[in-house]
DNA sequence: CGACAGATGCAACAGAGTTGCATGAATACA
DNA sequence: TGTATTCATGCAACTCTGTTGCATCTGTCG
């Protein structure tokens, strides 16, 4: 399990809390806590990570289901299968991430955004349309080629 | 669930039997059945994929999964999670498939791959080393513009 | 044809995610 | 400020995908 170290600033609770609102939704500590860590969050973060952050103030897990769910419906987040089958969360207009490219460390299994554009689509055959494109990449991280550590 | 048309003209069974001695696995019929599906296919298969289009002839789901599984360690095929948290597999060396772009259409689910050569990939951060790259395209397929048709 | 190792099938299990329903709490309104 | 309303939470039970253990069967080799 990756550990998720606080990347940004601790965003303000009530700043939080007005995101939340105005999408017409109430601002419930669930929320507030989870869009706060998913804001931090230097990359997508699975449920199981969330979970394990949140550590004494968890909430149960279809409470967290629930919430992450609700953050991709009303757009501050999206979420997306990674190579383990799990869904990932990553918030959105935060300026933190969109539609850019994924590095998963197969040693340690982290994912990390990498600031580069997103990728150039080849052409289509006739007839389909795109919607979105994403670039995924795997390999071995900063660290754990320097830690060697890995089979 | 997309319907799996027969692409590739159907293999010679004893051909495929070939193949699996040639790994030294024993020529069942259950690997011969998934792998002439495989290698029909023009497109990843899911488990759910081939257990239905194995119909009658259906194998017990583990055995299954221990057939797929066996695939991908000798080499016959690759294994990849796609945007429904499902495994998809596909035949390698047959001369169809191997590491480029796959596209999802978010109407019908079907995957396809596009004759298209894997993307470049960007400048990794410093001591990042990359073991693969892959291209996931989503939007909507010939056939489902085509035919206009929604859920 | 017989033996043996590998493959199959059954059953039970595990992890991720979902659904139904009663209770609780954030907002709105008097 | 107090109350009502309605959305959000928590619990329990369930589904779906995939895995493991073990007994039985069968493809391959002699």
């Amino acid at each position: 399990m990756p550990d998720i170290p606080p990347a940004s600033p601790p965003t303000d609770g009530d700043d939080l809390a007005e995101r939340i609102r105005a999408t017409g939704a109430r601002a419930t500590p669930a929320r507030i806590r989870v869009l706060e860590l998913l804001t931090a969050a230097p990359a997508p973060l699975s449920h199981q990570d969330i979970e394990g952050a949140l550590g004494a103030a968890s909430l149960d897990r279809v409470t967290l289901y629930r919430v992450l769910d609700w953050l991709v419906e009303s757009g501050l987040a999206v979420k997306r299968a990674d190579e383990r089958r799990v869904w990932r969360f990553s918030v959105v207009g935060g300026g933190v991430h969109h539609g850019h490219v994924h590095f998963r460390c197969e040693t340690c299994g982290r994912v990390f955004c990498l600031d580069a554009p997103a990728p150039r689509p080849p052409r289509l055959p006739g007839g389909f349309t795109l919607a979105r494109a994403e670039l995924d990449l795997s390999g071995r991280c900063a660290e754990c080629n320097a830690g060697g550590g890995g089979t």
